[in-house]
DNA sequence: GGGCTCCTGGAT
DNA sequence: ATCCAGGAGCCC
C-alpha cells in the first residue's frame, strides 16, 4: 500500500497521538511479522517510550527510550492505527498498549514487517543503507545525474528504491503522466530540461499528495483510520479504457518493469 | 532485466 | 475459475 505520501501522512496522524507515551505492553499473534522473535520483540519494547517519528522513504520509524528503534515496512496491505478505545481494525496481527490508548498493527496480506532494532543495528540495516535520496532533498542536477547513462526503462528506474526513495506504482504512473514521459522510454534519453521538469512534478504531485493525506485506492488508511483524498487527483492510476483528461484517447494499460502500468499513448512520449 | 515468492480478497 | 492488487527480496 503506501507509497511516501501515505507513510508520511501515517508519521503525522501518528505523531501528535502517541509521541510521548510509554509502550505498557504488545500482543504479537503473527510471529513472522515481528523480529527479533516475539518474546525477544516485546521485552525489548515493554515500558519504553516514543520520543519521536520519522520517514525513510517507504519506511517508518519510531525512536524509543534507550535508543531502541522500531522500524515499520507496510508493503501492500499494512495499516498503523491508534485510537484510545474504538474497535480493533480487520486483520490485526499485533497490539501495542499505550498509556491512553492503543496501537493495532494490521495487515490483509501479511507482507509487512517490524524490526526492534539498537542504534548500531539501524545504522547497519541492509535496506536503508541501499536506500537512495529522497526527492525532495535532490536538485535538479542531482536527479538528472541518477537518470544519466542509465538504459533501463525510466519507470523502471523510478520504482527502484536505491536510485530514488518513495515512489511506488501509483506515483509513477501519475508523474510521468503529468511530466509528459512514456514509461518505457530509456532513462537516459531524457534531455537536462525534461528530467528537470520531471523531478519538479514529483515534488509537486507527492506534496499534493501529503497535503491531501494520501491516497486510498484500497485500504489505505491514515494513523487514524482516516482514508486519503488523492485518489480523487489521478489522472491515469486505475483509469484504463477511460479518456485521457488531455486528449481523450482511452488510456492504456500494459505491463512495463513487472507493474500494471497506466498511460496515455498520445501524451506521453 | 524477468520470474517467483510471501498472502488474502475483490473484480470479472 | 482466473486474474489482479500502493512491495521488494531472492533466484537466475
Amino acid at each position: 500500500m503506501p507509497e511516501l505520501p501515505e507513510v508520511e501522512t501515517i508519521k503525522r496522524t501518528l505523531s501528535r497521538n502517541i509521541t510521548g507515551q510509554k509502550i505498557k505492553a504488545c500482543e504479537i499473534r503473527l510471529a513472522k511479522l515481528v523480529r527479533p522473535e516475539p518474546e525477544i520483540f516485546s521485552d525489548l519494547v515493554k515500558d519504553k517510550k516514543i520520543l519521536g517519528l520519522k520517514r525513510r522513504g517507504k519506511f517508518l520509524l519510531f525512536h524509543l527510550s534507550q535508543d531502541l528503534f522500531l522500524l515499520f515496512h507496510f508493503r501492500l496491505t499494512g495499516q498503523l492505527i491508534y485510537t484510545q478505545n474504538g474497535p480493533e481494525p480487520p486483520y490485526t496481527h499485533l497490539r501495542f498498549d499505550l498509556e491512553n490508548g492503543k496501537l493495532f498493527y494490521a495487515d490483509l496480506r501479511q507482507f509487512g514487517t517490524i524490526e526492534a532494532l539498537r542504534k548500531d543495528e539501524l545504522l547497519h540495516h541492509p535496506s536503508l543503507l541501499k536506500l537512495g535520496r529522497e526527492p525532495f532533498d535532490l536538485t535538479a542536477e542531482e536527479f538528472y545525474s541518477l537518470l544519466k547513462g542509465r538504459r533501463r526503462k525510466l519507470k523502471a528506474l523510478l520504482l527502484d528504491q536505491s536510485v530514488i526513495a518513495g515512489l511506488g506504482n501509483i506515483y509513477v504512473d501519475e508523474t510521468l503522466f503529468r511530466a509528459g514521459l512514456h514509461p518505457a522510454r530509456e532513462a537516459s534519453s531524457l534531455s537536462f530540461k525534461e528530467a528537470s521538469n520531471l523531478h519538479q512534478i514529483i515534488c509537486e504531485v507527492l506534496q499534493e499528495a501529503i497535503a491531501t493525506g494520501g491516497s486510498s485506492v484500497r485500504n489505505y488508511v491514515d494513523g487514524e483510520g482516516k482514508n486519503g483524498r488523492f485518489q480523487e487527483q489521478h489522472l491515469v492510476y486505475g483509469k484504463r479504457g477511460k479518456p485521457c483528461p488531455r486528449c481523450g484517447t482511452l488510456i492504456s494499460y500494459t505491463t512495463i518493469a513487472s507493474r500494471g502500468t497506466h498511460f496515455c499513448p498520445v501524451c506521453q512520449r
